[in-house]
DNA sequence: TATGTATGTTTTAATATTAAAGTATTATCC
DNA sequence: GGATAATACTTTAATATTAAAACATACATA
């Protein structure tokens, strides 16, 4: 009895300084993809699309702005640059004809496949810091962690 | 023996799975606080800047881009309207005059010592789905896997 | 001490992203 | 079954961010 309302100063602190982390290594990872991805003229947000396109298959516009944490003006944006370069196609859901279902291309295919290989390695070599089981046990506390979508 | 040189298949399932996942994380959480500093008329980037004057005390502009993530261009475009709206100012470090020393007003003070309280206590909240070793854990790990910087 | 090179910041032009309003379609429900 | 609300996407206008070039200052060294 009463450890419910003790102050949570120190708590904060540690979640604070967890937060700065989380955020940082993240940064430093998406700012290396983004970086390397320059060469083949993506961004990080097109390559998103498209992985999550070539891994899941086909989906609406809604689903795979959520997927990239994207609005849904910016998925229109980014879709119509990737059409552009024949790597996705748009069609229509005739069940409901307010979505726009997004298919890769074969051309689409080919590129992820021709660089989604060394995007692994040096993902893999990005994380050689961390053992096998602290990767299993980073992911799952991110996992966690993120499981909470918007609170506004 | 033999094992040095197996293949790193499973590896690279485990990292890119853990990529998302951090990435994924780290992403709700950027939009859960950019979405509440809307109200404050902040974006994440200036927040992160006067969070760091605020703290850590007077930096240069270069120190201020690293530890925000963003480039040096984004940064003066920052500090401008920062300044427009008198939470920082510049001044010539006259030790070396080519650096930019900003430093938080006495307005910026005031809208961090306004603000915090309320952004700490939705982070505390945020993390309340880790317990305190988790959330250390997870510190830990990122902190080991943000160390590494850009490779390009 | 002149000169080339490195460093720190700003400028510029282009692109990425967003919030909000608009459009089209479907669902709800009196 | 027709008004109303909800959903999915697009458009628009504004802002955020970037890469690259330009600028300013300091450093090295011949």
């Amino acid at each position: 009895m009463g450890t419910k309302y003790t102050s949570n100063a120190t708590e904060e602190v540690l979640v604070l300084d967890t937060l700065i982390k989380v955020l940082r290594s993240a940064g430093t990872l998406e700012k290396n993809v983004s970086d390397w991805l320059l060469q083949h003229q993506l961004t990080i947000t097109q390559f998103g699309i498209l992985e999550a396109l070539y891994f899941s298959g086909e989906m609406n516009a809604s689903l795979l702005a959520h997927k990239v944490l994207r609005t849904c003006g910016n998925i229109t944006y980014v879709l119509d640059q990737l059409s552009t370069r024949d790597l996705i196609s748009r069609h229509k859901n005739p069940e409901d004809r307010r979505e726009v279902m997004v298919r890769i291309s074969a051309t689409g295919k080919e590129l992820i496949q021709t660089i989604f290989p060394e995007h692994a390695a040096r993902m893999a070599d990005f994380f050689k810091v961390l053992t096998r089981s602290e990767t299993q046990k980073l992911g799952a506390l991110c996992k966690t962690l993120g499981r909470q979508e918007r609170s506004t």
